[in-house]
RNA sequence: UGGGGCGUGGCCAAGUGGUAAGGCACAGGUCUUUGGAUCCUGCAUUCGAAGGUUCGAAUCCUUCCGCCCCAGCCA
């Protein structure tokens, strides 16, 4: 854990620079105090990540504390599933509000009783436009809105119609209760907005026992407020909302003045993270659900084997700013692989088998070879990897005429299996086709273990696995869910015509080494020189099924399509 | 044509009057039983543009240009 140095604001982000300063100048009595606040109507992704680092980071790192709670005052829009998913993942990243969760649902009485207080003081009025002539009272960007004819109405009739509001003798959109500050305000969110509407729908926690709910700007101002919250941290669009959000503690007079602060959110290349595209891909069935391994939610990247570890890591290293911003996928890239090539266990693994033959090893011999666990971590240990007369190597890895800057196997060429022989492969053979079906090889028997005693080394080392020890497993190969660096929308309004048709390459067939029967469902490996793997929720003993969650940094395959020019 | 923000290398991002941190990406090299990892080196004479102030400006002033957000009884 980080502990900002308080004298020297220096190299903190703007928002930690002002809490030191805030701290430092005895505000708040010195506490520190966040929230992170989500609407549970949809599933945390990548983007609110960042918004749990910073608070819960805050909280943590100036001793302070972050209450996690529910912004569910839209009953229409709000379920269980979605709050249960929001604690799961929240938990998952890392972080705990121990026994501060809240609901804004939680505070309908008092906040009822802040209105009655608004009113009382002439600061607002039910109103009895519809929403159009709402709408057209607002005025536009450019022009003043004008005053609804109901703006004059007494103190005790409003009081009497939002009781009565209250007590459900309208039906919805007769009535609604109004702020009433200025129509002519340039800022459209001061233009008298709504504080409460009437609804009936059910609320899934509070059922039938309100006909009334909050708006936002009301409910969260308030509930800052209620909870004692020092800095209420929240992204850009709501910049022009503070005012209001100032508005409504001044008028009543809280005893204690939380302050937000907002903050640019962080896009990511090459998907889309707005909640309801999100709901598209999952409800249009594009994907295969809000944890499908392509997705950009905490589920689907968990799903796909990303690490608490890794995500906090990126987030860190993108910082906080109020520029906007499209991070590469690169750099997310980078952090799980920076993660896992510390903590996952390396396996052989051949995704896309071709046969060898090693006709001069024995017949019947299984020999059983030491391989390392983790290179960068000797205290993972190591495994035996049988070895015999007929392996699997990667269809990659051979080439009858290979190019220039290829250096695996080719026929005549001898190349290292790792942890076991250098090879030579002398005969390819063909199907009628003409496609290669089987390599014959010969092996050194002086090479066991991959070492030569003359001192010579092959360009290259592969992987491999025993023909007759192998399982067998589904392999799942994910790519970028757009193929637009920044997928848009076309004249229709539909962002899912630069959908990836390719995301998802199933391979049926892999061959794992034995020792990967197994794993478990959230089990990490490196498949050797092909990339990070997580075992499938899915995945069960004997029918293993793994996801790829990152390739390898691949040097060749950069070559191989042009993309860097070969050494 | 209203209000609120933002413009520093391909992508992020420090810097807030003293002569452009860092990460990702990229390039080259080292090392290597993963074409992985590691390690080293390189990568903005310039900070949206133009003027101005100053011994000195990314930082101060002026004007201009560009991008984002706001007209839910959504959050």
């Amino acid at each position: 854990m980080k502990s900002p140095d308080l004298e020297a604001t220096s190299g903190l982000d703007f928002i930690r620079t002002r809490i030191a300063e805030d701290v430092k100048a005895g505000r708040n009595g010195g506490r520190v105090h966040t929230r992170f606040p989500p609407e549970p109507n949809g599933y945390l992704h990548i983007g609110h990540a960042k918004s749990i680092c910073l608070n819960f980071g805050i909280a943590k790192e100036f001793g302070g504390l972050c209450n996690l709670r529910f912004d569910d005052t839209n009953p229409s829009k709000e379920e269980v599933e979605y709050e249960e998913s929001i604690k799961r993942d929240v938990k998952w990243l890392g972080f705990d509000w121990d026994d501060r969760l809240f609901y804004a649902s939680d505070y309908f009485g008092q906040l009822y009783q802040y209105a009655v207080q608004l009113i009382q003081s002439d600061k607002a009025y039910v109103d009895s436009l519809t929403a159009d002539q709402i709408r057209e009272y607002r005025g536009t960007l450019t022009e003043p809105g004008k005053d609804s004819p109901y703006r004059t109405r007494t103190i005790a009739e409003n009081l009497e119609l939002f009781e009565r509001m209250r007590a459900g003798d309208f039906p919805e959109g007769a009535h609604v209760l109004r702020a009433r500050i200025d129509m002519r305000s340039g800022n459209i969110n001061l233009r008298d907005p709504a504080i409460f509407r009437v609804k009936y729908a059910s609320h899934y926690r509070t059922g039938s026992q309100w006909c009334l709910y909050p708006m936002y700007d009301f409910a969260h101002a308030l509930s800052d407020a209620i909870e004692g919250i020092t800095h209420s941290l929240c992204t850009l669009e709501f910049e022009d909302h503070r005012p209001l959000y100032d508005w409504f503690l001044e008028q009543l007079q809280l005893p204690h003045r939380p302050q937000q602060i907002e903050f640019a959110k962080g896009f990511i290349s090459y998907t889309v993270v707005a909640k309801r595209k999100l709901r598209t891909l999952v409800f249009d069935k594009r994907v295969s659900g809000w944890d499908d391994p392509r997705m950009p939610t905490l589920s689907g990247l968990r799903r796909r084997g990303f690490t608490p570890e890794a995500i906090r890591a990126f987030w860190e290293s993108i910082g906080i700013a109020k520029r906007d911003s499209t991070i590469d996928v690169s750099q997310l890239e980078a952090a799980v692989r920076d993660d896992l090539n510390k903590k996952a266990p390396r396996a052989m693994a051949v995704l896309r088998p071709l046969r060898v033959v090693i006709e001069n090893y024995p017949e019947d011999q299984v020999e059983e070879l030491d391989a390392v666990n983790n290179p960068e971590d000797a205290s993972m240990g190591k495994r035996k990897v049988p070895f015999s007369r007929i392996v699997y190597i990667e269809r990659d890895d051979f080439r009858e005429n290979p190019p220039k800057q290829f250096f695996r196997l080719s026929p005549g060429r001898e190349v290292r299996l790792r942890y076991a022989y250098f090879i030579t492969c002398t005969s390819v053979v063909k199907d009628e086709n003409g496609e290669v079906v089987e390599l014959r090889c010969s092996y050194d028997p002086a090479t066991r273990g991959g070492d030569a005693p003359d001192g010579r080394s092959p360009k290259a080392t592969m992987h491999w696995v025993s023909a007759a020890h192998a399982v067998r497993g589904e392999i799942r190969l994910y790519d970028r869910l757009f193929n637009d660096e920044r997928p848009s929308e076309d004249e229709e309004g539909d962002f899912t015509s630069s959908l990836n048709p390719n995301s998802l390459e199933v391979l049926a067939d892999a061959h794992l080494e034995p020792s990967l029967s197994s794993a478990q469902p959230g089990d990490r490996y490196q498949f050797e020189r092909m990339g990070y793997f997580c075992a499938d929720l899915d995945s069960k003993p004997g029918a293993l099924v793994f996801n790829r969650t990152v390739t390898l940094r691949d040097t060749w395959a950069r070559i191989e399509k042009g993309l860097k020019k070969p050494r």
